[in-house]
DNA sequence: GTGAAGCGGTGACCAGCGTCACCAATTTAA
DNA sequence: TTAAATTGGTGACGCTGGTCACCGCTTCAC
């Protein structure tokens, strides 16, 4: 289906009209619900995502582990399969979306062309470059101090932060693999933070305090 | 010191003349010995280094641990410090010398033009973020699925890899400190995988077999 | 309604590993 | 040459978290 220019120029402001043009001409808009995986792991990447509404999470999965990486939110983009993209490698990650989501795919010949045409994309795949990094290395960080209490109570605030909602509506089975462990450790360590007066489990759902 | 586009140009190749101009008018080289610390944790970046010989290693830490995060070899550079540079904040890691190197430091105001200028230097800085983001993604993997004897071997024939000698010269409190764990936990390991055949310990040394 | 599936809760158990407290051997410094 | 520091080796202990085996409750499908 064919972009108009007005459809993407609000979501970003950085880019020209000349860029504009060029994206309306060769990009795709997808309209998706919730839960839909978007990219799987091993897959080689044709389209390059960028997020205009909704959010994406984005998930590593070793043996049968999974983790959650981060969340790409509006105008983000997914520096993992920009990476693999333009290596044409497989991807070692998979992605779903979180909420319904607007996309942006671009195709990774043509992007790899304008990364070095425009500034403004190749200024927007830095500042991913550098946030993802940081939060890999806090990844790395609260995977090697490694309290789960800490990481669960992190991941918790996190959530609540970016839905902007003091009142979580999810399952410890979720969060459990979302962290990369077990249901059951989850649930131990919700009712001590539930004891420590962090949170509050009402019926259905975890309030942060 | 001024800088001879000769004395650059054989460690990147893909620099064109006239960008060897400018890096040698606004860089400086530095020869350093094994051990040195080039960049400390919490520190500004004013030079983004370009190892031109030699091995840098890059550290994280949390609290009283560290961890050992990457190698820099020849022609390779620090993302972080790049990230941290560009972004103009601190470092949130450290890098050492691991053997006597040469380093081609460049001003990160400088770099932040010519990253826009000249192809060859942003597809450099393109291709040291996927790296290093593949090997990150690694480390949060193993670090993930944990074993730690796994991790040792994995570290000991890596650094075999890089140095290209199957005889390490190396103490356990080093293997600890570069893996974020206690010094007695590697001599149980190491014993571990001496008796599985896996590596043979010689006097002040291991060998990787 | 009835059975099945999903969710949360719990106790028991165990493996991994961080920590502590030593000790012996070797290397280095004074 | 002595003393001090470095290195490696070990046993004991405890905490964290992964696993297993259940159980009761709610929700959903038929």
């Amino acid at each position: 289906m064919p972009i108009s220019i007005e459809e993407i120029k609000p979501f970003l402001p950085s880019f020209n009209e000349e860029l504009l043009e060029v994206i309306a001409a060769s990009g795709v808009i997808k309209d998706l619900p919730a839960g839909m995986e978007i990219l799987k792991e091993g897959q080689y990447v044709k389209m390059i995502p960028i997020v205009l509404e909704g959010l994406v999470k984005v998930f590593t999965s070793i043996e049968d582990k999974e983790l959650l990486l981060y969340y790409i939110g509006s105008t983000q983009s997914c520096i993992m399969s920009f990476s693999a993209g333009l290596t044409n490698s497989p991807s070692r990650i998979y992605a779903i979306t979180e909420e319904p989501s607007l996309l942006l795919l671009l195709p990774t010949d043509k992007l790899n062309v304008w990364v070095k045409q425009y500034p403004a994309i190749n200024e927007l795949f830095y500042q991913q470059y550098n946030l993802r990094y940081t939060e890999m290395l806090d990844m790395i960080n609260s995977l090697l101090f490694g309290r789960m209490d800490q990481r669960v109570y992190n991941y918790l605030s996190e959530k609540s932060k970016i839905k902007e909602e003091r009142i979580l509506n999810i399952r410890h089975k979720q969060i459990a693999t979302e962290l990369g462990t077990a249901r059951e450790v989850v649930t131990r360590i919700l009712k001590k933070l539930e004891q420590e007066g962090k949170i509050r489990q009402i019926e259905g759902g975890i309030e942060i305090i």
